[in-house]
DNA sequence: CCCGTATCTAGTCATTGACAAGTTCTGAGT
DNA sequence: ACTCAGAACTTGTCAATGACTAGATACGGG
Protein backbone atom coordinates (compact mmCIF):
# COMPACT_ATOMS: atom_id res chain seq x y z
CA UNK A 1 0.00 0.00 0.00
CA UNK A 2 3.07 2.48 0.26
CA UNK A 3 3.49 3.14 -3.28
CA UNK A 4 0.41 3.67 -5.69
CA UNK A 5 0.43 4.45 -9.34
CA UNK A 6 -2.90 6.29 -9.44
CA UNK A 7 -3.62 9.74 -8.34
CA UNK A 8 -6.40 7.80 -6.42
CA UNK A 9 -6.14 5.85 -3.94
CA UNK A 10 -9.52 3.70 -4.84
CA UNK A 11 -10.84 3.63 -1.52
CA UNK A 12 -9.42 5.67 0.99
CA UNK A 13 -11.93 6.07 3.50
CA UNK A 14 -11.66 2.19 4.79
CA UNK A 15 -8.33 2.06 4.75
CA UNK A 16 -7.57 4.36 6.74
CA UNK A 17 -10.48 3.08 9.13
CA UNK A 18 -8.71 -0.39 8.99
CA UNK A 19 -5.45 0.98 9.93
CA UNK A 20 -6.89 3.37 12.85
CA UNK A 21 -8.78 -0.21 13.76
CA UNK A 22 -5.00 -1.50 14.29
CA UNK A 23 -3.36 1.58 16.17
CA UNK A 24 -6.37 2.15 18.32
CA UNK A 25 -6.67 -2.13 19.08
CA UNK A 26 -3.12 -1.81 19.83
CA UNK A 27 -2.17 1.59 21.64
CA UNK A 28 -5.45 2.92 22.13
CA UNK A 29 -7.41 5.92 20.72
CA UNK A 30 -4.74 8.58 22.38
CA UNK A 31 -1.93 6.94 20.00
CA UNK A 32 -3.99 7.75 16.68
CA UNK A 33 -2.28 10.18 14.51
CA UNK A 34 -4.26 11.33 11.39
CA UNK A 35 -0.65 11.92 9.33
CA UNK A 36 0.24 8.43 10.89
CA UNK A 37 -2.73 6.82 9.10
CA UNK A 38 -2.14 8.53 5.71
CA UNK A 39 1.45 7.69 5.79
CA UNK A 40 -0.16 4.08 6.13
CA UNK A 41 -2.23 4.25 3.58
CA UNK A 42 0.61 6.38 1.03
CA UNK A 43 -1.46 9.20 0.61
CA UNK A 44 -0.43 12.69 1.59
CA UNK A 45 -0.64 14.15 5.33
CA UNK A 46 -4.25 16.23 4.32
CA UNK A 47 -6.28 13.73 2.88
CA UNK A 48 -7.62 11.62 5.83
CA UNK A 49 -8.89 14.78 6.59
CA UNK A 50 -10.90 15.15 3.55
CA UNK A 51 -13.44 11.57 4.43
CA UNK A 52 -13.55 12.72 8.34
CA UNK A 53 -13.03 16.73 8.04
CA UNK A 54 -10.68 15.91 11.41
CA UNK A 55 -9.79 13.19 14.34
CA UNK A 56 -12.95 13.80 16.28
CA UNK A 57 -14.73 12.94 12.80
CA UNK A 58 -12.58 10.04 12.30
CA UNK A 59 -13.29 8.67 15.91
CA UNK A 60 -16.88 9.44 15.77
CA UNK A 61 -16.95 7.36 11.88
CA UNK A 62 -15.72 4.54 13.89
CA UNK A 63 -18.27 4.56 16.90
CA UNK A 64 -21.07 4.66 14.35
CA UNK A 65 -20.06 2.07 12.44
CA UNK A 66 -19.00 -0.04 15.75
CA UNK A 67 -22.99 0.54 16.86
CA UNK A 68 -23.71 -0.76 13.50
CA UNK A 69 -21.91 -3.98 14.17
CA UNK A 70 -23.31 -4.27 17.63
CA UNK A 71 -26.57 -3.98 16.84
CA UNK A 72 -26.21 -7.07 13.51
CA UNK A 73 -24.19 -8.95 16.57
CA UNK A 74 -27.23 -8.32 18.77
CA UNK A 75 -30.19 -9.41 16.06
CA UNK A 76 -31.93 -12.44 16.40
CA UNK A 77 -30.78 -13.83 19.71
CA UNK A 78 -32.81 -16.47 21.33
CA UNK A 79 -32.94 -15.00 25.08
CA UNK A 80 -31.33 -12.34 27.73
CA UNK A 81 -28.68 -14.68 28.70
CA UNK A 82 -27.49 -15.56 24.73
CA UNK A 83 -27.59 -11.49 23.88
CA UNK A 84 -25.04 -10.84 26.76
CA UNK A 85 -23.14 -13.33 25.75
CA UNK A 86 -23.04 -11.98 22.14
CA UNK A 87 -22.52 -8.35 23.76
CA UNK A 88 -19.39 -9.50 25.64
CA UNK A 89 -18.29 -11.53 22.06
CA UNK A 90 -18.67 -8.09 19.96
CA UNK A 91 -16.38 -6.68 22.75
CA UNK A 92 -13.31 -9.15 22.47
CA UNK A 93 -13.93 -9.53 18.59
CA UNK A 94 -13.97 -5.42 17.92
CA UNK A 95 -11.98 -4.18 20.98
CA UNK A 96 -11.02 -0.98 18.90
CA UNK A 97 -14.53 -0.49 17.73
CA UNK A 98 -15.48 -1.33 21.52
CA UNK A 99 -13.40 1.13 23.44
CA UNK A 100 -14.16 4.68 21.24
CA UNK A 101 -18.02 3.90 21.70
CA UNK A 102 -17.87 4.51 25.01
CA UNK A 103 -15.61 7.53 24.96
CA UNK A 104 -18.09 10.44 24.57
CA UNK A 105 -14.77 12.89 24.94
CA UNK A 106 -13.42 11.67 21.78
CA UNK A 107 -17.08 11.83 19.75
CA UNK A 108 -19.18 14.72 18.26
CA UNK A 109 -22.32 13.92 20.01
CA UNK A 110 -24.71 15.10 17.50
CA UNK A 111 -23.66 13.19 14.52
CA UNK A 112 -26.67 11.96 11.95
CA UNK A 113 -24.87 8.47 11.64
CA UNK A 114 -23.63 7.99 14.84
CA UNK A 115 -27.16 8.68 16.66
CA UNK A 116 -28.80 6.79 14.10
CA UNK A 117 -26.22 3.68 14.54
CA UNK A 118 -26.77 3.98 18.32
CA UNK A 119 -30.23 3.95 18.30
CA UNK A 120 -30.31 0.73 16.21
CA UNK A 121 -28.23 -0.92 18.81
CA UNK A 122 -30.32 0.80 21.63
CA UNK A 123 -33.28 -1.18 20.09
CA UNK A 124 -31.79 -4.45 19.83
CA UNK A 125 -30.95 -4.16 23.77
CA UNK A 126 -34.78 -2.93 24.62
CA UNK A 127 -35.37 -5.97 22.47
CA UNK A 128 -33.91 -8.55 24.86
CA UNK A 129 -36.49 -7.78 28.09
CA UNK A 130 -39.11 -6.63 25.86
CA UNK A 131 -40.61 -10.16 26.93
CA UNK A 132 -40.17 -9.77 31.02
CA UNK A 133 -42.39 -6.40 31.43
CA UNK A 134 -44.96 -8.46 33.72
CA UNK A 135 -41.99 -9.90 35.83
CA UNK A 136 -40.99 -6.75 36.93
CA UNK A 137 -39.60 -3.11 35.42
CA UNK A 138 -38.34 -4.51 32.05
CA UNK A 139 -36.33 -1.34 32.19
CA UNK A 140 -34.47 -1.24 35.62
CA UNK A 141 -33.98 -5.55 34.45
CA UNK A 142 -32.73 -4.33 30.75
CA UNK A 143 -30.09 -2.33 32.89
CA UNK A 144 -29.25 -4.67 35.06
CA UNK A 145 -28.47 -7.06 32.66
CA UNK A 146 -26.40 -4.53 30.03
CA UNK A 147 -24.68 -3.22 33.38
CA UNK A 148 -23.38 -7.19 34.17
CA UNK A 149 -22.61 -7.40 30.40
CA UNK A 150 -20.98 -4.07 30.21
CA UNK A 151 -18.86 -4.56 33.08
CA UNK A 152 -17.61 -7.79 32.05
CA UNK A 153 -16.89 -7.02 28.60
CA UNK A 154 -15.01 -3.72 29.13
CA UNK A 155 -12.95 -5.55 32.44
CA UNK A 156 -12.05 -7.94 30.13
CA UNK A 157 -10.73 -5.33 27.68
CA UNK A 158 -8.41 -3.64 30.10
CA UNK A 159 -6.90 -7.06 31.19
CA UNK A 160 -8.56 -6.85 34.95
CA UNK A 161 -10.23 -10.49 34.62
CA UNK A 162 -7.20 -12.01 32.86
CA UNK A 163 -6.06 -13.92 35.84
CA UNK A 164 -9.89 -15.73 36.71
CA UNK A 165 -10.68 -16.39 32.94
CA UNK A 166 -7.31 -18.25 32.23
CA UNK A 167 -7.34 -20.36 29.15
CA UNK A 168 -11.12 -20.20 29.48
CA UNK A 169 -13.24 -18.99 26.34
CA UNK A 170 -14.51 -15.39 28.00
CA UNK A 171 -17.89 -16.27 26.83
CA UNK A 172 -18.34 -19.28 27.94
CA UNK A 173 -17.09 -17.81 31.32
CA UNK A 174 -20.01 -15.16 31.17
CA UNK A 175 -22.42 -17.44 30.66
CA UNK A 176 -21.56 -19.59 33.73
CA UNK A 177 -21.14 -16.14 35.42
CA UNK A 178 -24.76 -15.76 34.55
CA UNK A 179 -25.76 -19.09 35.84
CA UNK A 180 -24.37 -18.41 39.11
CA UNK A 181 -26.17 -15.19 39.74
CA UNK A 182 -29.60 -16.11 38.60
CA UNK A 183 -29.26 -19.59 41.05
CA UNK A 184 -29.18 -17.33 43.64
CA UNK A 185 -25.52 -18.77 44.59
CA UNK A 186 -25.00 -15.04 45.62
CA UNK A 187 -26.27 -13.63 48.47
CA UNK A 188 -26.21 -9.87 48.07
CA UNK A 189 -27.58 -8.40 51.30
CA UNK A 190 -26.54 -11.27 53.14
CA UNK A 191 -24.79 -9.51 56.39
CA UNK A 192 -21.00 -10.83 56.44
CA UNK A 193 -18.04 -10.37 58.78
CA UNK A 194 -14.98 -8.54 57.76
CA UNK A 195 -12.09 -10.52 57.10
CA UNK B 1 -2.30 31.09 41.25
CA UNK B 2 -1.24 32.85 37.97
CA UNK B 3 0.83 35.25 39.70
CA UNK B 4 3.85 33.92 42.21
CA UNK B 5 6.44 35.54 44.57
CA UNK B 6 8.54 32.64 45.50
CA UNK B 7 10.72 31.00 42.57
CA UNK B 8 9.96 27.86 44.09
CA UNK B 9 5.46 27.28 43.94
CA UNK B 10 5.06 25.56 46.99
CA UNK B 11 2.49 22.73 46.13
CA UNK B 12 3.28 21.98 42.53
CA UNK B 13 2.48 18.30 42.16
CA UNK B 14 -1.01 18.62 44.44
CA UNK B 15 -1.84 22.22 41.86
CA UNK B 16 -1.17 19.80 39.24
CA UNK B 17 -2.95 16.78 40.02
CA UNK B 18 -5.85 18.91 41.16
CA UNK B 19 -6.02 20.84 37.59
CA UNK B 20 -5.50 17.35 36.13
CA UNK B 21 -8.69 16.35 37.52
CA UNK B 22 -10.83 19.45 36.40
CA UNK B 23 -9.47 18.94 32.63
CA UNK B 24 -9.86 15.07 33.09
CA UNK B 25 -13.90 15.19 33.90
CA UNK B 26 -14.55 18.28 31.77
CA UNK B 27 -13.17 17.18 28.59
CA UNK B 28 -11.73 13.51 28.98
CA UNK B 29 -7.69 12.75 29.56
CA UNK B 30 -7.11 13.25 25.53
CA UNK B 31 -7.57 17.03 26.49
CA UNK B 32 -4.80 16.99 28.86
CA UNK B 33 -2.29 19.09 28.24
CA UNK B 34 1.22 19.81 30.37
CA UNK B 35 1.93 22.81 29.39
CA UNK B 36 -1.95 23.89 29.96
CA UNK B 37 -2.00 22.51 33.12
CA UNK B 38 1.78 24.53 34.04
CA UNK B 39 -0.33 27.52 32.71
CA UNK B 40 -2.91 26.95 35.29
CA UNK B 41 -0.95 26.75 37.99
CA UNK B 42 1.37 29.87 37.12
CA UNK B 43 4.87 28.11 35.96
CA UNK B 44 6.74 27.46 33.06
CA UNK B 45 6.04 25.11 30.25
CA UNK B 46 8.57 22.10 31.56
CA UNK B 47 7.71 22.48 35.95
CA UNK B 48 5.29 19.82 35.71
CA UNK B 49 7.64 17.39 34.08
CA UNK B 50 10.05 17.50 36.84
CA UNK B 51 7.30 16.23 38.90
CA UNK B 52 5.74 13.58 36.86
CA UNK B 53 8.39 12.52 34.33
CA UNK B 54 6.09 13.01 31.16
CA UNK B 55 2.50 12.85 30.05
CA UNK B 56 1.89 9.29 30.85
CA UNK B 57 3.70 9.78 34.21
CA UNK B 58 1.37 12.28 35.16
CA UNK B 59 -1.87 9.77 34.66
CA UNK B 60 -0.14 6.98 36.01
CA UNK B 61 -0.16 9.18 39.57
CA UNK B 62 -3.58 9.81 39.43
CA UNK B 63 -4.50 6.52 38.35
CA UNK B 64 -2.70 5.21 41.51
CA UNK B 65 -4.35 7.63 43.76
CA UNK B 66 -7.67 6.70 42.35
CA UNK B 67 -6.95 2.83 42.95
CA UNK B 68 -5.97 4.26 46.77
CA UNK B 69 -9.28 6.14 47.01
CA UNK B 70 -11.29 3.37 46.02
CA UNK B 71 -9.53 1.34 48.53
CA UNK B 72 -10.60 3.83 51.19
CA UNK B 73 -13.97 3.84 49.76
CA UNK B 74 -14.40 0.10 50.02
CA UNK B 75 -12.65 -0.60 53.41
CA UNK B 76 -15.26 -1.84 56.01
CA UNK B 77 -18.26 -1.83 54.05
CA UNK B 78 -20.39 -3.81 56.13
CA UNK B 79 -22.09 -6.64 53.14
CA UNK B 80 -21.73 -6.92 49.29
CA UNK B 81 -24.36 -5.33 48.19
CA UNK B 82 -22.80 -1.85 49.99
CA UNK B 83 -19.41 -2.86 49.25
CA UNK B 84 -21.41 -2.42 45.64
CA UNK B 85 -23.10 0.76 45.94
CA UNK B 86 -19.40 2.16 47.17
CA UNK B 87 -18.24 1.55 44.10
CA UNK B 88 -20.45 3.55 41.78
CA UNK B 89 -20.51 6.44 44.78
CA UNK B 90 -16.49 6.35 43.59
CA UNK B 91 -17.09 6.57 40.36
CA UNK B 92 -19.78 8.68 40.64
CA UNK B 93 -17.62 11.26 42.84
CA UNK B 94 -14.31 11.06 41.44
CA UNK B 95 -14.71 10.32 37.52
CA UNK B 96 -11.76 11.43 36.20
CA UNK B 97 -9.72 8.94 38.87
CA UNK B 98 -11.72 6.35 37.34
CA UNK B 99 -11.37 6.72 33.61
CA UNK B 100 -7.83 6.81 34.11
CA UNK B 101 -7.32 3.88 36.07
CA UNK B 102 -9.16 1.54 33.38
CA UNK B 103 -7.26 2.84 30.88
CA UNK B 104 -4.44 1.28 30.89
CA UNK B 105 -3.12 2.36 27.59
CA UNK B 106 -2.68 5.22 29.12
CA UNK B 107 -0.45 4.05 32.14
CA UNK B 108 3.00 3.08 32.51
CA UNK B 109 1.75 -0.89 33.81
CA UNK B 110 4.84 -1.69 35.76
CA UNK B 111 5.10 1.48 37.83
CA UNK B 112 5.00 0.33 41.68
CA UNK B 113 2.78 3.19 43.32
CA UNK B 114 0.71 2.12 40.42
CA UNK B 115 0.78 -1.46 41.66
CA UNK B 116 0.62 -1.37 45.01
CA UNK B 117 -2.57 0.84 44.89
CA UNK B 118 -4.36 -1.28 42.65
CA UNK B 119 -3.28 -4.58 45.23
CA UNK B 120 -4.70 -2.70 48.34
CA UNK B 121 -7.98 -1.91 45.78
CA UNK B 122 -8.27 -5.13 44.74
CA UNK B 123 -7.85 -6.96 47.97
CA UNK B 124 -10.73 -4.62 49.26
CA UNK B 125 -12.48 -6.36 46.51
CA UNK B 126 -12.07 -9.76 47.02
CA UNK B 127 -12.77 -9.16 50.53
CA UNK B 128 -16.33 -8.57 49.57
CA UNK B 129 -16.79 -12.15 48.62
CA UNK B 130 -14.65 -13.75 51.19
CA UNK B 131 -17.48 -14.87 53.15
CA UNK B 132 -19.26 -16.53 49.71
CA UNK B 133 -16.50 -19.73 49.52
CA UNK B 134 -19.24 -22.36 50.75
CA UNK B 135 -22.02 -21.08 48.34
CA UNK B 136 -19.99 -21.54 44.96
CA UNK B 137 -16.96 -20.66 43.29
CA UNK B 138 -16.04 -17.02 45.18
CA UNK B 139 -13.85 -15.62 42.67
CA UNK B 140 -16.38 -16.06 40.18
CA UNK B 141 -18.85 -14.55 42.14
CA UNK B 142 -16.50 -11.82 42.88
CA UNK B 143 -16.00 -11.04 39.56
CA UNK B 144 -19.83 -11.19 38.84
CA UNK B 145 -20.47 -8.84 41.37
CA UNK B 146 -17.72 -6.60 39.80
CA UNK B 147 -19.01 -6.45 36.92
CA UNK B 148 -22.45 -5.43 37.67
CA UNK B 149 -21.07 -2.69 39.70
CA UNK B 150 -18.31 -1.76 37.19
CA UNK B 151 -20.78 -1.84 33.99
CA UNK B 152 -22.84 0.18 36.13
CA UNK B 153 -20.92 2.79 36.64
CA UNK B 154 -19.21 3.19 33.57
CA UNK B 155 -22.53 3.20 31.76
CA UNK B 156 -22.99 6.21 34.59
CA UNK B 157 -20.15 7.72 33.29
CA UNK B 158 -20.82 7.50 29.95
CA UNK B 159 -24.54 9.35 29.89
CA UNK B 160 -25.87 5.85 28.80
CA UNK B 161 -28.17 4.93 31.38
CA UNK B 162 -29.33 9.10 32.48
CA UNK B 163 -32.55 8.20 30.72
CA UNK B 164 -33.90 5.93 33.02
CA UNK B 165 -31.59 6.34 36.50
CA UNK B 166 -33.69 10.45 35.88
CA UNK B 167 -33.72 12.22 39.12
CA UNK B 168 -33.09 9.08 41.15
CA UNK B 169 -29.96 9.24 42.93
CA UNK B 170 -27.85 6.60 41.21
CA UNK B 171 -26.80 4.60 44.39
CA UNK B 172 -30.11 3.98 45.17
CA UNK B 173 -30.99 2.73 41.45
CA UNK B 174 -27.92 0.60 41.76
CA UNK B 175 -29.45 -0.48 45.08
CA UNK B 176 -32.58 -1.32 43.59
CA UNK B 177 -31.14 -2.94 40.91
CA UNK B 178 -29.13 -5.59 43.00
CA UNK B 179 -32.45 -6.17 44.55
CA UNK B 180 -33.98 -6.94 41.49
CA UNK B 181 -31.06 -9.24 40.55
CA UNK B 182 -31.29 -11.54 43.71
CA UNK B 183 -34.96 -11.89 44.05
CA UNK B 184 -35.00 -13.96 40.54
CA UNK B 185 -36.99 -11.12 38.29
CA UNK B 186 -34.58 -11.56 35.65
CA UNK B 187 -34.95 -15.23 33.80
CA UNK B 188 -31.81 -15.41 32.02
CA UNK B 189 -31.99 -18.62 30.59
CA UNK B 190 -35.93 -18.59 29.73
CA UNK B 191 -36.93 -18.46 25.91
CA UNK B 192 -38.46 -15.74 24.29
CA UNK B 193 -39.65 -14.74 21.18
CA UNK B 194 -38.25 -11.90 18.62
CA UNK B 195 -40.49 -8.56 19.14
C1' DC C 1 -16.06 16.51 -25.34
C1' DC C 2 -16.65 19.56 -21.35
C1' DC C 3 -17.01 21.02 -16.94
C1' DG C 4 -18.50 20.51 -12.06
C1' DT C 5 -16.99 18.22 -8.29
C1' DA C 6 -14.81 14.73 -5.47
C1' DT C 7 -10.28 13.34 -4.35
C1' DC C 8 -5.75 14.15 -3.27
C1' DT C 9 -1.24 17.23 -2.86
C1' DA C 10 1.67 20.89 -1.06
C1' DG C 11 2.54 24.51 2.07
C1' DT C 12 1.89 26.80 6.39
C1' DC C 13 1.01 27.98 11.43
C1' DA C 14 0.14 27.40 16.29
C1' DT C 15 0.49 23.94 19.81
C1' DT C 16 2.43 20.20 22.08
C1' DG C 17 5.73 16.59 24.35
C1' DA C 18 10.22 15.74 25.29
C1' DC C 19 14.78 16.88 26.16
C1' DA C 20 19.00 19.68 27.52
C1' DA C 21 21.26 23.17 30.00
C1' DG C 22 21.20 26.74 33.13
C1' DT C 23 19.27 29.31 37.47
C1' DT C 24 17.34 29.73 42.08
C1' DC C 25 16.26 27.98 46.28
C1' DT C 26 16.27 24.48 50.38
C1' DG C 27 18.11 22.04 53.96
C1' DA C 28 21.20 18.52 55.99
C1' DG C 29 25.62 18.07 57.94
C1' DT C 30 29.37 20.17 60.19
C1' DA D 1 26.99 30.24 60.48
C1' DC D 2 28.77 28.01 56.21
C1' DT D 3 28.93 24.93 52.45
C1' DC D 4 27.29 22.34 48.94
C1' DA D 5 24.48 18.62 47.00
C1' DG D 6 20.37 18.24 45.13
C1' DA D 7 15.56 19.54 44.49
C1' DA D 8 12.56 22.85 42.14
C1' DC D 9 11.93 25.68 38.47
C1' DT D 10 13.18 28.40 33.90
C1' DT D 11 14.62 29.03 29.26
C1' DG D 12 15.56 27.39 24.79
C1' DT D 13 14.99 24.11 21.28
C1' DC D 14 13.35 20.32 18.03
C1' DA D 15 10.38 17.11 15.79
C1' DA D 16 5.62 15.84 15.37
C1' DT D 17 0.87 16.85 15.06
C1' DG D 18 -3.95 18.94 13.93
C1' DA D 19 -6.07 22.13 11.30
C1' DC D 20 -6.43 25.21 7.60
C1' DT D 21 -5.71 27.08 2.72
C1' DA D 22 -4.87 26.98 -2.07
C1' DG D 23 -3.94 24.36 -5.91
C1' DA D 24 -3.42 20.02 -8.85
C1' DT D 25 -5.56 15.80 -10.71
C1' DA D 26 -8.99 12.59 -11.96
C1' DC D 27 -13.76 10.96 -12.42
C1' DG D 28 -18.33 11.01 -14.42
C1' DG D 29 -22.77 12.96 -15.88
C1' DG D 30 -24.64 15.68 -19.61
Amino acid sequence: MTSRSTYHHGDLRQAVLAAALDVIAAEGPGALSLRDLARRAGVSHAAPAHHFKDRTGLLTALAAEGYGLLAEALAAAPDLRERGVRYVRFAVEHPAHFQVMFQPALLRADDPDLLAAKERASAELRAGVAGLTDTGDARSAGIAAWSLAHGFATLLLTHNVTGAVGDRDPEEYFRSLTGLLFSGQLPASGRQERE
